[in-house]
DNA sequence: GAAAATATGTCAAGCGGTTGACATACAAAA
DNA sequence: TTTTGTATGTCAACCGCTTGACATATTTTC
């Protein structure tokens, strides 16, 4: 491949000049800037992006790690990451960590290796010391983390709320919460709150049920919900913490035949694409995921330029109403 | 951060044993090899990826161009590539081009600057000849590129055939096939073909629409299908070219109370975590994405090693049966 | 007792760019 | 006429690591 010093004799000027092209410094005459441009197509160069962030002690590369790439939560996110990353230059380093903490060390060692300018953790919480010492930022999204790092995250409790709310004044009155996983200290446990705290203000019958770490890891939770469901009899309305576990309990309710929403309301957590796939289509409390993805590399960005960034960062939540309510 | 030269002073040793020690390479003592990963701990130290590439002129970074994440099926060929690229010690740079030829080229050029290993193109075709003089090895998936790059697909025309075998051998008389994106050269054109032999040698009335490129950007085929099905009177069943089509024409079905499987029988393909999630859940042609992965790896692999590389290479579909037929 | 294997060290070039310091032109402005 | 601004060139250190060449020990092995 060519390198400046091909690029800088061919276009008979030396490579502080062809650099002084590239990177817009310094006094260049158009005629200049023009012919080493020209020269650059004719070999065909691509500057080597190793050698630049070598040599100026950054990267414009940002680690994601995700427990998954699959699920739709985390694909939107993912998406939504990229783009905005991309718009501001930066490219992305994809690790997915599986939900294994072993993984996920891993994958932080390596994001370190390669000098990433930043890591967006949306996967589960390592030790959180392990994260010290690791001078680079850290912005996690949904995840509690604290030592040091920015924690990006929807309103969960308000997110709780609304969707308890939505189905209460939908007049359901036995009320059923399948939250995400247990004991993992989530800000997800939010929802689970702010959906006891709304029942118990309308003093409505409610009951919250939690998946293990095991079902997360294969996403599959049919026969989790179908237990849920034979054990809470007389339920008329689930508030679902994913729009995943929502479609899969309108699958079992079909199975059972219970008709949604005639029979049991449903109220999902995230709005990913699948809310819009099944039938009955799913209500949903909407994660401003582009924002919060904009808001990371917004962060990463900062930390580089050395301004101050917050512990926390919540952004607010919506109720999208379709028809399984 | 630490450097190597850190380490090499620290451990009382040169910084050519410690890089012994790291590359496992030349004659190193017990003592030694413990001392240096002794220090290397204490000092948190990571070797700098980007030095160490730059020196070895080589990266271990694969990059992936797809046309969406969110879709499900790149978010599961994602998925797998990571998997199949982590397992041989290499790392991915996600690229999202947007189904845009603009951003697909821009994409290729980052992967260049940046010494990729190898580019896993399953973005729609930038101009083959673009391709020529890139000096990368490239493999597409379920894309045609010939100019000297790897096309890994599946056996389209065989899933095609073995849909509407499946289809006519539970009674359907009357086919439709909504095939994917029209005037694109790809690959998945064949599962429109087989799916006019198969029809043809069995005397089934047919008939196959094909769906814009304006629709493939949304993902959106709502209104395509309805319109499809309407334009269709007595078709009793549909080959879809995709589960995310499958999924949709589930919806459409239902708000035109046209039951599945009783009424018109649906095959999708890809099979995608979202056949298992609608319901009914869809009978589907699997591709077999995991090895796609694999081999995609692979074949960078030995692209990189010189050996010589197939034109094309065709993995065998199968059929899975579920509820929609 | 000599050859071979093992265990380090020394030295320095190289990977491909970046950048600061300094020199040298020539033009336009004061 | 002197400044100042513009446009390059020269030189070389530096980013952090790899690697080949060569030297020098100490152990093993035959």
């Amino acid at each position: 491949m060519a390198t400046l010093k091909d690029v800088a004799e061919r276009a008979e000027v030396t490579v502080t000049t062809v650099s002084r092209v590239i990177n817009n410094r310094g006094y260049i005459s158009e005629q200049t800037r023009k012919k080493v441009f020209e020269v650059m197509k004719e070999l065909n160069y691509q500057p080597n992006e190793l050698a630049r962030s070598l040599s100026k002690q950054r990267t414009n590369t940002i680690g994601i790690i995700v427990p998954h790439i699959v699920h739709p939560y985390f694909a939107k996110l993912i998406s939504n990451l990229e783009n905005a990353a991309a718009n501001k230059g930066y490219k992305i380093l994809l690790c997915n960590s599986k939900a294994k903490n072993e993984k996920e060390l891993e994958y932080i060692e390596m994001c370190k290796s390669n000098r990433v300018s930043g890591i967006v953790l949306c996967s589960r919480n390592v030790d959180a010391a392990e994260m010290k010492n690791l001078e680079i930022p850290v912005i996690t999204i949904e995840r509690n983390l604290e030592a040091g790092t920015v924690g990006i995250e929807c309103d969960n409790y308000q997110g709780g709320r609304l969707a308890t709310e939505h189905l209460i004044s939908c007049g359901c009155r036995n009320l059923l919460h399948i939250s995400g996983i247990k004991n993992e200290n989530m800000p997800a446990d939010a929802r689970a709150e702010g959906f006891t705290a709304v029942c118990g203000a309308h003093g409505v019958k409610h009951k919250v049920i939690q998946t293990t770490s095991r079902i997360y890891s294969t996403l599959d939770y049919h026969q989790y919900i179908r237990q849920a469901i034979e054990e809470a009899p007389g339920v008329d309305g689930i508030f679902a913490s994913s729009d995943l576990i929502a479609a899969q309990t309108i699958q079992i309710c079909a199975e059972m035949n219970i008709r949604i929403p005639e029979k049991i309301r449903l109220v999902g957590f995230d709005d990913v694409d699948i809310a819009k796939l099944t039938t009955p289509t799913i209500t949903t409390i909407r994660q401003p995921v582009r924002e919060m993805a904009e808001w990371a590399v917004e962060f990463i960005e900062r930390s580089l330029n050395g301004e101050a960034l917050p512990e926390q960062f919540k952004l607010p939540v919506s109720l999208v109403k379709r028809n399984s309510t």
